[in-house]
Order: structure tokens, then C-alpha cells, then sequence
DNA sequence: TTAAATTAAGATAAAAGAGTCTTAAATAAG
DNA sequence: CTTATTTAAGACTCTTTTATCTTAATTTAA
């Protein structure tokens, strides 16, 4: 629910590189390994990553992608931008044509809040933060553990 | 986005019932036209309803579907459930395969809060209720007004 | 220079979601 | 009884998302 499948994707090799990448390249095919994600799939998603200065890439031998910045300067919210789009914050639960706050629907009230907290916690959680806060508390970005 | 285009219609047609049914029957016809939702679809959709016990329905002319409980006792969850099911509910932001408390990815705790809140207002929310308010407040189920 | 590795690009396919169409069954009314 | 109306059921199509496959371009290193 609220991502799709390539969002979260995106969001996951994000999270991946920039726990391992440290300095260097890592290789799309390494990511799509350690995370269980479709490789060319994956390849096609970090593209879009790259082509919104979120991260560069590097072809041949040794090559692969890095941030693009410093990783305490990236939120989710841009990785959500460049993949899903913005829109998934102005609709909500029903999701008729132009609603807002000028022409609600009669779940307005009770959902804009979550719609907007969602979007703040996108905004304000950074790449730099998340990865911390993985590796300290031991949590996971993938079926598997991420240590190994 | 968090529902699928089938509950949205469900909801929004369960609303138009509650609001136009008082007793009496409302062909889906009636309700695909007003609502603007494709018939041969939200026939279906209202059939699920029907074999989930939300609603009733009845053949022939003067046919239609009603509420099958007092519309102070539907809660919209009950039609999530129906249609979408309740493992919306389960994962969220990342949807690791058997994430949750005890193994828990990144966003957890950013997260967690806002979908049992998501959950809350669909579990509190009645069909009455959200009906009134729709009058009340000149509210829209759909692209155009509700009254007409 | 050649071979291996790796991203870029695009075609294709599979799966899921959304929407359409046809026929059958039930019901009301004339 | 017949006809019109309306839901039930199922096949079918269309669109979007997700996934796969092939070839090209770039880079390293032997
Ligand atoms: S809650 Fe507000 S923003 Fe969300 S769909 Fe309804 S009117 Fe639109
Ligand atoms: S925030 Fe919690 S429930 Fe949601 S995907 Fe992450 S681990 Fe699962």
C-alpha cells in the first residue's frame, strides 16, 4: 500500500547503498542479489534515480552506482518524487477528481491528517538517518538480514 | 493509493445506498449513473458486498441492493475486508515478507503509528455516520454533488 | 588489443487490476 | 402467460505494473 512496488525498491537499494557504498561504486547486480530484486528490473529503477541527480552511475569493470550526495542531504520524499510521483500526496482514500480541502469528500477530515504526516516523515527521514538507525538496531531491508 | 479502485467504489456506493435507500431498494443502474462507476463492474463489486453480508440484493424489476444491517452498524473496515482484505493492514511502507514488530524494517516506527490510525478510522467509521455527514456538510461521493 | 564486467536502452512477456460484453435467472406488472 | 426489468455469472478485453531478455556502449585489466 501507498508505494509501488518500484518505489519501494528504489527506497530499498537506496537504503543498501548507502549503508555499503561508502566512497566506491556498488554494482546494480550486488544489490539485486543482497536485496532479492530482479536485476534488470532493478537496473531500471536506479536509472530513474540517476536521471533525477539522485545518484550517479558508473559503466564497465568495477562500475555500478553512488549517491549522489551527501547521504544526510537525501530524503525519501525525493526518491518517492522521482519514482511515484507527487500526486500520491494530493488524492487520498477516494480519490475524486480535484478533492481537497475546497471540494472534500467525507473521509477529508479524518484521513488529510495521516495523508500529510506521511508525506512529513518522507520529507524529513534521510538516507544518512535510516541507514544509522538499520545498522544500529540490527533492522532489515531485505527478506534476509542485511549483515553478511 | 492504501485502497484499491474496487473499495473506493464499494465505499462510495454502500454511501449512495445509505443515503437513497431508506427502506427500499436502489438499483446499481441508478448508482453506477449517479456515481459515474462503470455498471458491469460495480455489479460485481456490489455482488461481493452481497456474499460478504453487507448487503442484500433482490432480482427483478423494482430489484436493486439495500444495507443488510442498520447503517449505524456497518463500519467501513467491514467493506475493506470484503473487497481489498485485511492484510492492507499487516505490512505497509516496505511490505518485507513477515515484517511487524519483531522483525522490523527501518520505517517501523515512523510508520507503524499512522497505518493502526489509517485502521482505527475505517474501524470507527460508520456508514450512518459518514452518510450524515456527507448531507450535512453538502459533501461529494462523486465527481459531481451528491444531491441532484 | 582483447576479454571481461558492467550500466544503458529497448523490446518483449507475464501478472494483476480495471473495465466490457453476453447470457442466464429471477421478479414484477400487464 | 408474456414482456420488461434487474441482478448473477462468466467470458473476454484493455491497461498498468512488474519482470525478463537481448543488444549496445562504456570501462577496467590482462
Ligand atoms: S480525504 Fe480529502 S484529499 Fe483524501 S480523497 Fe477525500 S477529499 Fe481527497
Ligand atoms: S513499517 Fe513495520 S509493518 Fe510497515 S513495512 Fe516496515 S516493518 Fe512492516
Amino acid at each position: 500500500m501507498i508505494l509501488s512496488k518500484s518505489c519501494v525498491y528504489a527506497i530499498r537499494a537506496a537504503l543498501y547503498v548507502t549503508a555499503n557504498g561508502k566512497g566506491s561504486y556498488v554494482s546494480i547486480r550486488e544489490i539485486a542479489e543482497k536485496l532479492d530484486i530482479p536485476f534488470h528490473f532493478l537496473t531500471k529503477i536506479l536509472q530513474t534515480l540517476t536521471e533525477n541527480n539522485l545518484m550517479t552511475s558508473f559503466r564497465g569493470a568495477k562500475g555500478g552506482v553512488a549517491l549522489a550526495r551527501a547521504e544526510e542531504s537525501i530524503s525519501l520524499i525525493e526518491i518517492v518524487k522521482a519514482i511515484d510521483g507527487m500526486d500520491i500526496f494530493k488524492e487520498c482514500v477516494l480519490g475524486l477528481p480535484n478533492c481537497g480541502f475546497d471540494r472534500p469528500c467525507p473521509l477529508h477530515d479524518e484521513m488529510v491528517g495521516v495523508r500529510d504526516q506521511i508525506k512529513q516523515t518522507f520529507e524529513q527521514t534521510t538516507l544518512g538517518y535510516l541507514a544509522k538507525k538499520t545498522k544500529d538496531n540490527n533492522f532489515r531491508i531485505s527478506a534476509l538480514a542485511i549483515s553478511a
